[in-house]
DNA sequence: CGAGCGATTGAACGCTCTCAAAGTGAGTGG
DNA sequence: CCACTCACTTTGAGAGCGTTCAATCGCTCG
C-alpha cells in the first residue's frame, strides 16, 4: 500500500495533467532535499533510491521518522512550512510537484485526493507501529522488526524479500530505531552469531530463520 | 489545529447532510469503543471528554499513540480493520459517523475530504514530533514536553494553558512516554522539587517555570 | 601505501527498570 | 464516624540494558 504511486488509480487524462506540472529531479546520495523549518512549496514522489526524513534537537541529537522508498511520497506540511528535513540515503530520482499546482489539481480531481488521504493514512498506521517499537521494544526485537519491515517492503513492491537490501548506514538505523551505533552492531553481531542471519556483499542481509527474527520481533 | 472538528469549514448544506447520519453517544471512563483488529465500520469525533489511542505486544507491554480530546477525531483505518484499540480515559461524548455514509458523503463534498486530509497531515506531524521524544529524549525531557503539550492544546482550545489539567493515571503517562509509572512518579518529585512545577487539586499541575519547562523538553 | 570513514569490539558507567514496600485517598459498609 | 478495602501513587534499593568512551579493524580511495 505504501508501494503504491500517488499516480495509481488515475485515468488518463488526470495523468496528462499531472504530468504537465512534475520535475523529474535526480539527486546524489547523502544530499539534502529540503530542511526542517523551509517553506514547503512543493511535494515530491520517489521513484529511485532511498531517502530519509529527520529531525532533531537542538543539542543535535537525531531521529529519523522514516526511510521512504519508490512509491512513497514526502513533503506534507503543517503551516506551509516542512517539518522535517528530507535527505537522500543513495543516489535518488523523485517527482516534484509545486504546491501551489498540486492543490488546485486536488480541487479539481477529487480521486487524487483521496489517493493521498488514503497514503496519508497508511503513514499515519505506520507511524504508530513506530511509537510501539521506540517505545516498548528491547534493541533486538527493534533491530528483527525493522529487518522484517525492509522484508516486506521490498516483497510489496515485487523484489525478492530475502536477502533483504540495506543501503543505510549504521549510525541511521541506530538513528530510525533509537538506538546507538554500537548496539546496532552488537545487535547485528548477536544474531549472526545466532545463526539467524548473515550478511552479504552489497549491504544485503540474508535472513536464515524467519520464523525466529518474526518472534523476536515481537518479543514472543 | 487539532483542535478544529472534521465539521468545520463547511456549509450550512454539508452540515445538515453530516447531521443526518451522526449518532452522538456518551461513554463513562475506562471503557472500550473499539479494540485493534475490530472491523472499521465508524469514524468518530470526540466532542468532550479524552480518548486514549494504543497497540499492545503479545507480552502485554502497550504503547499509547495519542490522548484525544474535543476536536479529534479517530478511527482512519488500514484494512478495513483499526489498527489500534481506543479507550477513554474520562467521560467522554462523541459523533460517530458510519463509515459508508461518510465515505459516500466524502464523494460529495471533496472540501470534507480535505479537511479530513489536513487533520491527517495534522496528526501525521505530531506523529512524528512524538517520535523524536520516543526515540531520543531523557524522562525529564519526556515528561517536560508532555506537560508542555497539554498546555499548549488547552491554550488552542480556549481553555487557560497553566494550570494543566492532566486526567490520565501515572500508568498512562508512562505507556504513552515509553517510561515505567515509579519513573514517571519520580521525574514529577524531582520537577516539584526543583521547583518548576506543582501538583494542585483536581489532577491538576501548575507549571511554576514556564521557561525551565521549555528548556527542559528540549535538553537546553 | 597511507589517509579516512564506517563498522566492530571492549570495558565501565549510568539511566531507567524491576522488585518491593509504604503512603494516599476515595469509596464502602458496619 | 470510623475501620476497611482497593487502586493508584510514591519512595527505596538493587540490577540490567543500552550508552559512553576508547581502541581496533576493514574497506575504499587517492
Amino acid at each position: 500500500m505504501r508501494s503504491l504511486t500517488v499516480c495509481a488509480a488515475l485515468d488518463p487524462e488526470e495523468l496528462r495533467r499531472l504530468a504537465d506540472i512534475l520535475q523529474t529531479v535526480r539527486v546524489e546520495a547523502n544530499q539534502t532535499l529540503f530542511s526542517e523549518g523551509d517553506g514547503a512549496d512543493a511535494l515530491y514522489n520517489v521513484t529511485a533510491g532511498t531517502v530519509k526524513l529527520y529531525k532533531l534537537l537542538p543539542d543535535g541529537r537525531r531521529q529519523i521518522t522514516g526511510f521512504l522508498v519508490t512509491g512513497d511520497f514526502l513533503g506534507l506540511a503543517v503551516n506551509e512550512s516542512y517539518a522535517y528535513t528530507a535527505e537522500t540515503v543513495t543516489t535518488a530520482t523523485l517527482c516534484r510537484f509545486p504546491r501551489k499546482k498540486i492543490d488546485a489539481l486536488m480541487d479539481e480531481f477529487p480521486k487524487m485526493q483521496r489517493r493521498l488521504f488514503s497514503m496519508a493514512s497508511n503513514e499515519l498506521a505506520a507511524a504508530q507501529d513506530q511509537m510501539l517499537l521506540l517505545g516498548r521494544k528491547t534493541a533486538k526485537e527493534k533491530i528483527c522488526s525493522f529487518l522484517l519491515m525492509l522484508s516486506q517492503r521490498a516483497a510489496r513492491r515485487g523484489h525478492k524479500e530475502n536477502p533483504v537490501y540495506v543501503p543505510m548506514s549504521r549510525a541511521d538505523i541506530a538513528d530510525y530505531l533509537g538506538l546507538t551505533t554500537e548496539t546496532v552492531s552488537r545487535t547485528f553481531t548477536q544474531l549472526k552469531t545466532a545463526g539467524v542471519i548473515s550478511l552479504q556483499e552489497g549491504n544485503k542481509v540474508l535472513i536464515s530463520d524467519m520464523d525466529a527474527i518474526y518472534d523476536m520481533a515481537e518479543g514472543c
